[in-house]
Order: C-alpha cells, then sequence, then structure tokens
DNA sequence: AAAGTATGAATGAACG
DNA sequence: CGTTCATTCATACTTT
C-alpha cells in the first residue's frame, strides 16, 4: 500500500508487549516518537497499580529519571503516559460496560431465516474490585494535592453482579437506523 | 487491567461475509478480533457517509446495541471503526493530494471507490449529530419510519450504575518503587 | 503459499 | 480531563 511513512525515520518492526523484554532495544536510531521499552511499561504500569495516577512534576522528573536507564525518555512521555492511561481505563470502562447485551424486545415478526449462530455476547467481564478507600502509601513528604479526594464518588459502590446469560436468545431483528 | 494483551484466542480460520452479501456467517467462536459482518459494515459506511464521524458515547453504544443483531460486537468495536475510517479517509485525500508532482496521464478518478461522495474539501462542516434517515436494504417492513425526532435531548433515562470511582489502588504489593 | 492489501486495535501526542 | 489525531502493530483477507 505504500503508506506514507513520510517525514521521519521508520522503525524496524519493534515488538511491543512481548512479556520478558524481548530486546526492544528501542535506543539506537529512534526518532519520532517515544516508543517506551517493555522494562519502562512494566514500571509505569506497577506505578499506576499502585495507586499512582496524577504524578506531580517531582515525581515525573524521579520517573523519568529511573526509567532513563532502560531507554531514551523524557519527561513529558511520562506525563503523557499518566494521562493517557488513566483516560483510557475510564474510556474504556465506559465503552465495555454497556455494549452488548441488548434488550431490544421488539415486535417479533420474522425471523426470516437469519443465522445466529452462537453469538457469544460479552465474555462476562470481570469487574476489578475496586477499593473505597484510597491509601497512598508513596509521597508523604509533599501531598500537595491529594487531599482528601475520596469523597466524590460516593454515589453508590455496588458491584453490579450481573451474571451474563448462558444463553443469549436473539430478539427478532428490526434495524432501522433511527435510533439515533 | 493492562490493555494491551488481549489474550491469546486460537485462530479458527473464519468467513467474512464470503463475498457476495449473502450469508456472512459470522464467525462462531472467534475471540482474537472483531470481524465484522457485512451488515454491520453496510450500517457503519451508511452512518459515515450520512456525515457521522465522530459519534459521541450514546450513540456509539446506540449504535452498537442495533448492531449486536448481526454479530457480536462491542462498543468498542464501533468506536475504532469510526476512527479508524476517518482516518484512513483523512490519510488517503492527503497522499493523493500533495506531494507526488508528476501528473499521471492515467485517470484519476479510477476505480476509486464509492465511498467518496461528500465529505470533500470545504469548510462545510459535516453534519455531526445528524438525524438518521432509514437507509436499510433487508428490512421491507416501513412501520415507524418517519417519526419526529424533534430536537429532545432526552438522555435515555436509563439506571446505569455510571459512576467510576476507580480512584487509588492499594495493593499489598511491595514494589521497588522507592526512588520517589 | 508468499506477497500485498485492507482494516481492527493500540497508544503516543496533543488539543479544547 | 475528556476527546481527537496520527502513527504503528497485528491480523483477516485478496491477489499473484
Amino acid at each position: 500500500m505504500d503508506e506514507g511513512m513520510s517525514g521521519f525515520c521508520i522503525k524496524a518492526a519493534s515488538f511491543r508487549g512481548s512479556g520478558g523484554g524481548g530486546g526492544n532495544g528501542n535506543n539506537g536510531t529512534k526518532c519520532g516518537r517515544w516508543n517506551p521499552t517493555t522494562e519502562q511499561v512494566k514500571v509505569l504500569t506497577d506505578l499506576f497499580r499502585s495507586g499512582l495516577r496524577t504524578p506531580s512534576t517531582d515525581q515525573i522528573q524521579k520517573i523519568s529519571s529511573q526509567l532513563s536507564f532502560y531507554g531514551k525518555i523524557e519527561s513529558k512521555n511520562v506525563f503523557y503516559w499518566f494521562q493517557n492511561h488513566k483516560a483510557r481505563e475510564r474510556q474504556k470502562r465506559r465503552k465495555v460496560s454497556i455494549d452488548d447485551k441488548d434488550f431490544t424486545r421488539r415486535d417479533q415478526d420474522k425471523i426470516s431465516s437469519p443465522k445466529q449462530l452462537n453469538q457469544v455476547s460479552g465474555p462476562a467481564r470481570v469487574i476489578e474490585t475496586l477499593q473505597l478507600f484510597p491509601v497512598n502509601s508513596f509521597d508523604e513528604s509533599e501531598a500537595e494535592k491529594m487531599r482528601f479526594h475520596a469523597n466524590e464518588y460516593c454515589k453508590e459502590a455496588t458491584a453490579f453482579a450481573y451474571r451474563v446469560g448462558t444463553e443469549m436468545d436473539h430478539p427478532p431483528l428490526d434495524l432501522r437506523l433511527s435510533f439515533l
């Protein structure tokens, strides 16, 4: 297809996510955008999982410094990484939650002969246990913005244990584009 | 978490809309990546051609719900579809316009694609929130198609537990993140 | 079957 | 912060 590759250097097919640091030495001829190594990603992920979500400038600096050992990295990369990771956690939760499992119970007219195979709707998305007590273990020296923040989303902590139907019965189809 | 690794499901060589529309026997147990049926693609394309470019979350969910009849689909699939379709439309357009100095003697209007009619270069902003008119092709029932939608933005008072309070998470694990 | 193409998915970067 | 753009990776599909 002869894509663009217009502009900057190209990359030579690196693998990402292949656990165990598959020699993803992005160091070298790498320009354009930051391509984190598996080690870098792991550390960042650990930090995130530990509860870090919006690191301060100082934290970003420290993280960046530590991560620079594994490869080229800048502070802004760390900043963006956390921004994106946090945003996407939320975004994904929103998109994957109410997706399928449509209850469009329209009139049962004609079934024609559609081939609804075993449409496995929703592979039982697991619900991670959310902590109600944010305990920030690190950075107790300059907890600036991390004040009492645990009092904003207290609407309901109900973990809807919705079981995914073992057998999804398909409603008769009647699709119009007027659902928007 | 780790949206990365989407597991690894054994690929089962599925068919996608094997040729002419007819039986796009949606694959049965296919995990890997979403494989849209021809009907799904048609609806999405119609929506796109109607001017929809970046559907909102609500729209995405509605579309996904409607499309779930034709086969397995999730909201994120719809999201990605529009993102990709828009990006690639732009990419193609950008590539065929600038640079490339040679005027090909050949016809510029090759086969192209039947998927470009509107949305040309121009400040004319395409409609973002549009009213869809039925363009169904395999649905002969014309019962309630002319419904006035008015300008009611009733937000579908569905009681979805929506709070996402996944703030801090403090697993008992201990990392060597002492450099912070 | 290999090579090429189309496209779903992921994510860095940045905008508003 | 949520949303959007750009680029890239992975894979389904097509062509040779």
